[in-house]
DNA sequence: AATGAATTTGACAGCGCTGTCACTATTGGA
DNA sequence: TCCAATAGTGACAGCGCTGTCAAATTCATT
């Protein structure tokens, strides 16, 4: 039915090692040889089969994305990055959410890895937040001696990762908002554990700081990242007493962002007349919002991009362990100059 | 260094072909055996090399989604679902999207899925729309005899599909519009060529005409599924004379909902005091819109889950060849009763 | 106790490919 | 001219598993 190796081998008469030799463009073939046997592969549409190619070599042409970050919207994008990395290699990626009822434990979490990974051999994982901060997940990788890149880990150590700097974007967005006269800027944190949550937080702080203002405890708050927290939080920090409420607001990500503009407006805050609001992520939703959102851009595309490649990449050509992206702060509609009688 | 079959076998003091039918659930074992064989194994924690076993099988326990929809949200949820329905039964969801330059035609598509499949050896493939549609992919797949699975197909023909019946929930959404005393009910389409687009389209057709009212043509407009087309489009029926302009909206899609919320507020229309809206697919957007949309939910997620399922049941238990799954519309706060006065 | 049938088990080949290693042909230099 | 080094090639085993088929065991029946 479908070509094999040995038909390829008859056909130009040479020997199968010969024929696998071109295909894996091994060195020692006289060019003739080659062009023979590659000329009548394509004429025979033939292609290895990744089984029986993975069983000699115990390679497997697989990569696996392992994730148990709930955003949709992130996953997606390293998704998509992965794959066109691994599709100019000839690899595929496969996808490995590992949910878990919430009590689970991080071993758990391990185990269950393990367990996918154990039955497929795949020659690489890609790591999301949070769980590639856990050392459990770690450490069974290492037992597994499965190769693995980290996306935008809390801890760069010494494994290879890509990431991007969330604390200089925070700082960065924070001094734009202090650009714009705003001085008591409100803060909502992220979901405690996760990495970008202390780093976004730490840039805040230290912009604050560097223009000589003092934190104010009560300007933040905590997140989780979800649209309800984000509402949940954001009326507390609106229902601070007038002379201490915030101008402005910081959210750690665009979903709590859109909640703070939902509760402004219903609380008859125009934005960013009344309050300025920024985000952090640039998801599809910030350019849906009215007003549209200023938030930071992440190159979560490249991100997982990179780490499907540098997976992907010869072990010997791994120049840096790490690999540390440019983000963008994005300039939209809901930030606005601080009104002189605020 | 990982425990292979015959270290069970071994252990246990049987074949490997022993070994091999209680791994496989294989009748003919004695209890005895079976327990001993299952014990031993777990205390090993073997688990088979998929290569191997697909070299021997010729199955490769994978299976792709290939898909050139741009809805994130949609994919991702499909993705869910059938990577559940995969683990349950051991295999493996490998992603692949078939993004070409646009000018690309169908064939080229099917070229790419060829090339992409030969190499990869899959049990079966889940297809969405609007590729479920496409005769030179279907007709691709029979060449090369793997399975195929369509998601919400407009021709739903001789071969598998899960979907759901989007004529009558829309059908059903313009009716709750009409009970709640709507007359001039607007509609906005979804991108031509999209099954979903006519199905969705027809439903409001007939609830319409079942009430004795006739199509108003001016109240039906072409979106394209996108925000933007949808502003766009809301834009031209809200600037309607005001004895002329819809008391609803009805868009095909979530995103465009949002549009007509979003442009109805720049135009000082209160929603749903002035102007009830409801969308289609109940995406997260949906939720966090305000007021919160009312909209149709689909089953997305299960289609993906029974899409995979169809694929890895034995062949002989194909009951039926489609499945048509429920939807649901969710009453949400962007549809309030006609005032009086409209 | 003896027979046939059903159940349980194992030996072995082979899936399609690559790694090893041995072999032959070619080259360049003494 | 001959030899060593190098380029080019092929035979063969074996990756870990399952299918086939025959052997051993058990059971039910006369």
């Amino acid at each position: 039915m479908k070509a094999t190796i040995t038909d390829v081998a008859k056909k130009a008469g040479v020997s199968m090692k010969t024929v696998s030799r071109v295909l894996n463009n091994e060195p020692n073939v006289a060019d003739k040889t080659r062009a023979r046997v590659k000329a009548i592969a394509a004429e025979l549409r033939y292609s290895p089969n990744l089984a029986a190619r993975g069983l000699a070599t115990s390679k497997s042409y697989l990569i696996a994305l392992i994730y148990d970050n709930p955003s949709i919207n992130y996953i997606s994008h390293i998704q998509r990055g992965a794959i066109d990395a691994c599709r100019e290699a000839g690899y595929h990626l496969v996808v490995e959410p590992l949910y878990l009822e919430k009590a689970k434990s991080r071993d758990e979490k391990a185990d269950a890895m393990r367990s996918v990974l154990e039955r497929l051999p795949v020659d690489g994982v890609i790591l999301t937040p949070p769980l590639c901060d856990s050392e459990g997940i770690l450490q069974t990788l290492a037992e597994l001696r499965i190769d693995c890149v980290r996306v935008a880990p809390a801890n760069r150590g010494q494994q290879p990762f890509v990431g991007m700097d969330d604390d200089t974007a925070a700082y960065q967005m924070t001094q734009y908002l202090l650009g714009q006269g705003h001085q008591r800027i409100g803060f909502i944190k992220g979901h405690i554990g996760h990495a970008a949550t202390d780093m976004r937080f730490d840039g805040y702080c230290r912009a604050i700081e560097s223009v000589g203002l003092n934190l104010t405890p009560e300007l933040v708050v905590n997140g989780d990242f979800s649209f309800e927290s984000g509402a949940e939080q954001a009326k507390i920090l609106l229902n601070l007493p007038v002379e201490k409420r915030p101008t402005a607001i910081f959210a750690s990500n665009d979903d709590m962002a859109a909640a703070v503009i939902s509760v402004a407006s219903q609380m008859g805050l125009a934005v960013p007349a009344d309050l300025s609001v920024c985000g952090f992520d640039d998801t599809p939703l910030a350019r849906i919002l009215s007003p549209a959102l200023t938030t930071v851009r992440q190159p979560i595309y490249k991100m997982g991009y990179n780490a499907a490649q540098q997976l992907i990449m010869p072990a010997g050509s791994k120049a840096e362990i790490g690999q540390i992206l440019d983000f963008e702060i994005k300039l939209r509609d809901s930030v606005a100059l601080l009104k002189k009688n605020m």
